[in-house]
DNA sequence: AGAAAATTCATTCAATTCGATCATTCTACT
DNA sequence: AGTAGAATGATCGAATTGAATGAATTTTCT
């Protein structure tokens, strides 16, 4: 834990405006240092102080112990996935909450956001867990604090205009993942599209009989794990067929598709990324 | 999403003067913080519970950020079971979010909200499902956007008590039902527990590791479906005995605890409804 | 070590909120 | 009907807040 504090952090940590804390320093509510070129620097110790004298609410306590540059830099997205990964294998929720707030408001588009943090942070998450450094239910309770926090995030794009195009997605019966399918929402619905997720465990008739009741423009399809490659291709042709009959786009993707099974497939667009997703359906809906 | 609010936005989404909400403050009515500078800030959470509490109309819910005809009507919480499975099966979720809101905002507790309300609409979802009279991908999108709902509610809870005693649950493996035990911790939280979801799928070893890692005070379990009950209870008898070695209380519930099962299982309180759990939680905490 | 990028400085300014006071409306009781 | 007491809404000057500015400082790279 860092001993000395920036007013940045200060003010984020307690959520009021730098210059509504530098004030209250000056005033002399608050133990302050100064640097030799006349930063401010808090001592934790000072601002611990001022919350329980004053009273004041501690708004977002995770800032006091994590770095100050919550940017857009290389750096500092691999640190995030990092901090992420240990947030959520602890459970700590509202530490995880705050940062990927951070980097949302800081301007990284939730498709950045599923991509460079988020993913990489459960990919190791994974990891942990097949090496047996973590427990199941640690992997679990991340997937929940996640999945909260995703649909937090929905909450906070704009409103859809009245004639986004429709997108409807999921997984295939026997893909327990539940994640990946949330974040294509998310990225689908950033994108300015009305993405309804169907969550895991679809059967192919029930997407085909989606299919032709809600007409939908695309098909988005995240594929974690294939248990049996052969018949998953043919069920996943019997969706491309549908789709192709109402004339709706498919785009697939996830990290069970391997380049032997893609070659053996055909779709729209196979997405490597959230990125991939977005843009490819931007692109999409702009024709 | 706004965490704090002044006293001018709560006045206008309450429809009351600026200077009656500050009497208000002032008389203890609503839970208000201040700003080292002495200007009032209310916690959202705060607002929610006074309009839950003293039936005061909201007239304003855009400012509050929740749907904008929350407030409106006279929601009944009888025929709102159907109404929700309706708005469940269309796929209207701002429809089925305005009317879940109206009926906690109308001081109906959460798990009264989910015995009366969620539990039969997808009791009732699950009937038409087997009957044929909807398709799978209907039953997983009102659960995507119930579970959505739910997590938007736990929101507005108050914030919990330092001393709050944690609780862990969640559904073993084999049980695919995910809204259940998202409903059981929302009781609990709303009861003042600590309360942490694993979700479904939890083998009963990992229950275990987290009884000895995170020490609960209660362990909630969510019986959906037994798919051989043999083993099943067997597994369930080393979770009760891992629970009784650490200290901890253990409820459980759902439907697919029969009276001839229970007969067989040890636990400290079988729970009917989430208002049982939430009164059985209550009283534990207080001893 | 040196340059570029990011952060913080002190200050100003418009908007908001403070506490207090006053006229009006509502309610309860005789 | 009449009145006392309480709650409401409006208004006031003083104080607080948050955002913006250009200059100075710190951090992060090469």
């Amino acid at each position: 834990m860092r001993e000395l504090l920036t007013p940045r952090q200060v003010a984020q940590a307690i959520g009021v405006s730098e210059a509504s804390l530098k004030r209250w320093c000056d005033r002399g509510l608050l133990l302050t240092q100064k640097t030799a070129g006349g930063h401010r620097r808090l001592p934790l110790s000072g601002v611990l102080e001022f919350l329980r004298t004053s009273g004041h609410p501690l708004i977002d306590p995770a800032v006091l112990g994590l770095p100050s540059n919550v940017g857009k830099g290389e750096t500092v997205i691999n640190r995030a996935a990092e901090h992420a990964q240990r947030a959520l294998e602890a459970g700590a929720d509202e530490e995880f909450r705050s940062e990927t707030f951070n980097l949302f408001l800081n301007g990284n588009a939730l498709c950045d956001l599923c991509d460079k943090v988020l993913a990489p942070a459960f990919r190791n998450i994974g990891n942990s867990w097949e090496h047996g450094r973590i427990e199941v239910f640690q992997e679990r309770r991340a997937c929940e604090i996640c999945l909260r926090t995703l649909h937090e995030l929905r909450l906070m794009l704009p409103a859809l205009s009245a004639d986004a195009p429709l997108a409807i997605g999921g997984a295939l019966s026997g893909d327990p993942y539940v994640l990946s399918s949330t974040m294509a929402e998310l990225s689908l619905r950033e994108a300015g599209w009305r993405a309804e997720n169907f969550g895991v465990g679809i059967p192919v008739e029930t997407f085909c009989a989606a299919l032709t009741t809600v007409k939908p423009k695309l098909v988005f399809l995240s594929v974690s794990t294939i248990p049996d490659v052969a018949p998953w291709i043919e069920r996943y042709k019997t969706l491309r067929a549908a789709a192709t009959a109402v004339g709706a786009a498919v785009s697939v993707g996830g990290r069970a598709l391997t380049e032997e099974i893609r070659r053996e497939l055909d779709y729209t667009a196979y997405c490597d990324t959230f990125r991939h997703l977005a843009t490819f359906a931007t692109a999409l809906r702009a024709s």
